[in-house]
DNA sequence: CTTACATTTGAACAGTTATTCAAATGTCAA
DNA sequence: TTGACATTTGAATAACTGTTCAAATGTAAG
């Protein structure tokens, strides 16, 4: 393998790396996912606090699932969610307080 | 500051985290920023390198300079576009990686 | 001035998507 | 079984967005 770093993007990996981008660029979606980034929490607990309709999270929750962002655990009666790749855990994380830096 | 990281985020950096996420989450925009990430391209040279035309290029700078993601240098009759900012560049980066990588 | 080249801009269209509401499914206890 | 609680699902709508095309603007040289 190169040592080179590459300034190309196959169109693969530019759709498959778009894909997760476009999953974070919604703000509630957003939301969702840093508000279980630590810590699992069951879809009410998420809608209560985030003030959002318990069908909207879910929503959100299968596409996020969909794109292994997040990870589903059921318990009784409720499904606890948490953020499941560490890379991406890590990455948005950096985010979170590069924008809380301005 | 607390050490404490919080798991939550206002609605104002949501707002303009996911801001930034959702001017990556198109594929050819992303490609477009990855072209220019390490060395200043003109626009016809970065349409020409991805295939695409000169307007829908030029109108996908204008949304990622008024995001200063990428950054413009008018040299003459061409204009170079680069990426401009540091923590967002190593971002996509790593992220480009970590496709990569699989 | 004109001419050629590079980039920007605006309108218009097609496709996508976030949200709401109602109904359905799943789970456990009485 | 019933009932209560938690979550999922589907349809329907309104708003947003990527792309194309043509026209306009900017820039330098003859």
């Amino acid at each position: 393998m190169s040592k080179a770093k590459k300034t190309f993007l196959s169109d693969d990996h530019a759709v498959a790396l778009a894909d997760l981008f476009r999953l974070l660029g919604d703000p509630t979606r957003l939301k969702i996912v840093v508000s279980c980034l630590r810590t699992p929490l069951a879809v009410s607990d998420i809608a209560g606090r985030l003030g959002l309709s318990v069908s909207l999270v879910s929503h959100h929750l299968r596409l996020l699932k969909g794109a292994r962002l997040v990870r589903a655990d059921r318990q009784g009666k409720q499904v606890y969610y948490e953020a499941d790749d560490l890379h991406v855990r890590r990455m948005v994380e950096d985010m979170v307080t590069h924008i809380a830096e301005h």
